[in-house]
DNA sequence: GCAACTTCTATAAGTACGTGATATAACTGG
DNA sequence: CCAGTTATATCACGTACTTATAGAAGTTGC
């Protein structure tokens, strides 16, 4: 409830951020790899090696979704299936080479295309971005259910 | 433009961004609607009735993508298919009563949704967040291809 | 008025990506 | 060693895209 006057029209809001979400949908230029993968490789670059299970979970996925994933993953060489030394059950994924190099690539293309798209901006339109983005990371960092921040995810200054 | 260092980190941008797209994929509570489909609606609902190929270059995809979307939103009563009066090939896609109500529904849900998570956030958070979304709203406008902004008039769509 | 070309939509075949239900292998605990 | 649990894999299905191609409806030249 925020009961303040300030933060008016949340229509507003809502529309901005479905254009932004569709305009972010749209670059992907060369790596044409889904949304869950990218995360999925990321998630083993930041995390390190992760079980099978593990990782559907924190991508939000089912477990056949992410057995699936993984096989693709792996068929690429982006990432690796190893055992588990002491339980023959799981399965743990690595983050390969391929993967690395391709998270690397992706995101420097992302970065230049954004500041492609920034550079249409007007200087002050630009200020207010940049002056907005802690807000927005903490925005993004807020788990939808029980309107609480996320703990340290906000702070992890990742790449 | 942008001659100047000012506008800093493009990682911090692609970063922020990559996690509010992540959050904002995560929120689809009732409807489960592709943001394609919803896409479309909401530019049927914006623009009017339109044709296929239309649409199809609208939302940036095929146009067998778009006649199997449309088939898809007929069968479940959110859009209808209609004839072109003086052209028969034609086939006009209108927005039905289901897809209207769709759109308010998600709209709503969506609303209220933001507005939890920005009660999340700080009273100057939430103002720098207001603050710049004008400026997101041209940032989403930005062609990808050209670094122009897509103005109300397209112009040329040559090629 | 009809063959030839163009335009618009539909269909076909393939891939990616997700689901729920279920099988299978491996680790428990009695 | 048998029963139960756990971790992954597989199956059947549906959505959502792609490219290539078919087919119907307009348009043009003669």
């Amino acid at each position: 409830m925020t009961s303040g006057g300030t933060d008016s029209d949340p229509y507003l809001l809502v529309n901005t951020f479905e254009r932004l979400f569709a305009m972010l949908r749209r670059i992907h230029p060369d790596q044409h790899i889904s949304l869950t993968a990218a995360s999925t490789l990321h998630t083993l670059e930041t995390g390190g090696p992760r079980r099978l299970s593990e990782l559907a979970v924190a991508e939000g996925v089912t477990q056949p979704a992410m057995t699936q994933l993984v096989s693709r993953l792996e068929r690429d060489s982006l990432a690796q299936r190893c055992a588990h030394p002491g339980d023959g059950r799981v399965v743990v994924v690595r983050l390969a080479d391929g993967g690395r190099e391709l998270l690397r690539a992706r995101r420097e293309a992302r970065a230049a295309r954004l500041v492609e798209l920034m550079g249409a901006l007007a200087a002050d339109e630009r200020a207010a971005v940049m002056a907005a983005l802690p807000a927005l990371d903490r925005l993004a960092a807020v788990r939808a259910g029980d309107g609480r921040l996320a703990a340290a995810a906000s702070s992890a200054p990742d790449r």
